[in-house]
DNA sequence: CTGTTAGCGCATTCAA
DNA sequence: TTGAATGCGCTAACAG
């Protein structure tokens, strides 16, 4: 049928500004300033060589220009795991963001593994990376590889942060989120509270865990804490075992602290035949659509993702654009405010409770 | 409390390979090999150069080496949305399988818009990207623009094909999955069957509800197909006015033919009082780990993501690394099947329907 | 307005 | 085993 020319064929050079340039009898600095729109071209000039380049199928080295102008024009994005919305939300929001200045996004998923982490960090730095959102998953953060490094690129720490206070960070108020969703609880009467938590190594989990724990703690109220990890079969198990007690001592209400952990802990209450909220409360965090389409639906707290993006790319910009002299200010650190959504998995206790 | 020394410092220039020369009185052959691991090296020497390099922080620039060999390692991964489970979990083993043969993933996200599907591929072959992983969003994939170019990278559509039949495709038998929905549906005594499905532009989309017609028409009856946006909302309010009739007239089944059209049904359906699967049944396709968690659970067929994944990366591989003298093969198109996955979203239709 | 030249950082000939 | 020299494709000086 038709000819697919993939892969090993005769492999015809594609073609440089030098072919154009023979192509149309003008030096290769005509075609680069043509093609560049310098205004040292008359136009005819320029129209020519730009039909001439397209005839040939010409497409600019970036590489070449890149090693040229020492500017690579990439950011570096380091997550731990694009499958969640947490982080899906915020990169597409940075994305774009940062494209409509001239960058392109070059993705690293580390899976929370501190190796992986490195080496995205290391390969950041070989493609001379412009600059770098990371979302650390250890403490030291970004810090100790690009200490050893002259002129590393900047660095905004982004949803989590490490506790190098080196870098900029664009975190959203987690601590005063959770404290809500406690107080929210205990309002409706709650006094037997758990949370399911992600590991303990993550600001985030941690600030949410700790919010929580102070938001119980000003009613005088203990909390039953769990960490594990953000994921729904962990969630799963561990909710059927605290929640395997009798209507006297079991939790009346759960903070399943990560959108992940909620889908996990929904599924071990329906097994256990325990109805939300009548016999058990949850409460999330994060906020996909899906808390929506529940039944009931997913009293949570979320971070206002898109604005973080935009902040965390404004960040970055600032660094790696300095207009004007910037007197060279230090890390910026932006607490972002979120919102508490109240919706159907949460009301009082049952009475025997 | 520290010095943040990012962004506007004096800009001591990064370490090259002259550099690491000179410091240890070698020539910049002799580093270059010893940190290629070249065998051509003495071990003596070797370790000196790794010592020097390490000290002075100096870190290979990829982008002149890149130039040099005229391998870019880089791959592109054009999607249209990294916050569809559907396309983040495949881009994530895309990920480590190519990692693995040293290739880095330059990502860009279309929002299923053509413009900027095409910018991307556009950038894709200015970085000189050695292969792409498209899903496409028009019938014409990169085909159009690909043909203009001397030796265009290897294409691997994914998840979707276009109409031009010059790429290497790896999709899932949506069709069959629907029918496969279908068939389950009316075994219940189903036959008032209505499907919500997103644009018909996609190839996944045709198939779904394709599939689904199929199955329907194989038992004489007919489907009410309506077909809207991959969103939340759209779907949310147009199974609102779907479903609005009176219980002897409208559907006793539905098909919600994404992930995120199941959560918008399940949102309308629980505020127009209906229960699932008692009232009325609902079937998604792909498989989140919130389908698991919902109450009820949502029956769905669901695409070996992972399996794929691995598919298109070996696929793309082989184009990108010949082994041997491989004979110009043509097209290769990648049919895998999935899984219908019964849970409690699907039930016999009221007695009175 | 256009052409000539040089060099970004690296890997690779070819000689020694 | 090592060194000197060359060029990947491009843009930025500097001339004309």
């Amino acid at each position: 049928m038709d000819t697919n020319d993939q892969g090993s064929s005769a492999a015809a050079p594609r073609p440089t500004v030098q072919d154009v340039a023979r192509a149309l009898g003008v030096s290769t600095a005509t075609v680069s300033r043509a093609l560049s729109g310098s205004p040292n071209v008359s136009t005819a000039t320029r129209e020519k060589v730009m039909r001439g380049a397209a005839q040939l199928g010409y497409q600019p080295n970036v590489l070449a220009r890149a090693l040229r102008q020492e500017r690579s024009s990439l950011v570096g994005l380091v997550v731990p795991d694009v499958r969640s919305d947490f982080f899906a939300a915020a990169s597409s929001v940075l994305q774009r963001a940062l494209e409509e200045h001239g960058f392109r996004l070059i993705l690293g998923i580390t899976g929370d593994d501190p190796d992986a982490d490195r080496d995205y960090l290391v390969t950041l730095l070989q493609h001379r990376a412009e600059g770098i959102v990371h979302v650390p998953c250890t403490d030291e953060g970004a810090a100790p590889l690009l200490g050893g490094v002259p002129t590393p690129p900047p660095v905004v720490e982004f949803l989590r942060q490490s506790r190098s206070n080196v870098a900029d960070t664009v975190v959203s108020n987690e601590r005063e989120g959770a404290r809500q969703l406690a107080e929210h609880l205990i309002a409706f009467g709650h006094r037997r509270l758990a949370v399911l938590a992600g590991p303990d190594r993550f600001s985030t989990t941690r600030d949410r865990v700790g919010g929580f724990v102070d938001g119980a703690d000003a009613h005088g109220l203990e909390v039953e804490v769990r960490y594990g990890l953000y994921d729904h079969d962990w969630t799963h198990r561990e909710t059927l075992t605290l929640m395997a007690g009798d209507a006297e001592t079991r939790p009346t209400a759960l903070f399943a602290a990560g959108n992940r952990l909620v889908s996990g802990a929904l599924q071990a209450l329906s097994e256990l035949g325990l109805r939300v909220p009548a016999d058990v409360s949850l409460v999330g965090a994060d906020d996909p659509d899906w808390f929506r389409g529940c039944t009931p639906s997913v009293t949570t707290f979320a971070a206002p993702l898109e604005q973080m993006g935009l902040v965390a790319a404004q960040t970055l910009l600032g660094r790696m654009r300095p207009k004007g002299r910037q007197p060279r200010v230090g890390p910026i650190h932006a607490l972002l405010g979120g919102q508490l959504i109240v919706r159907g998995s949460s009301g009082p206790p049952a009475a025997g409770a």
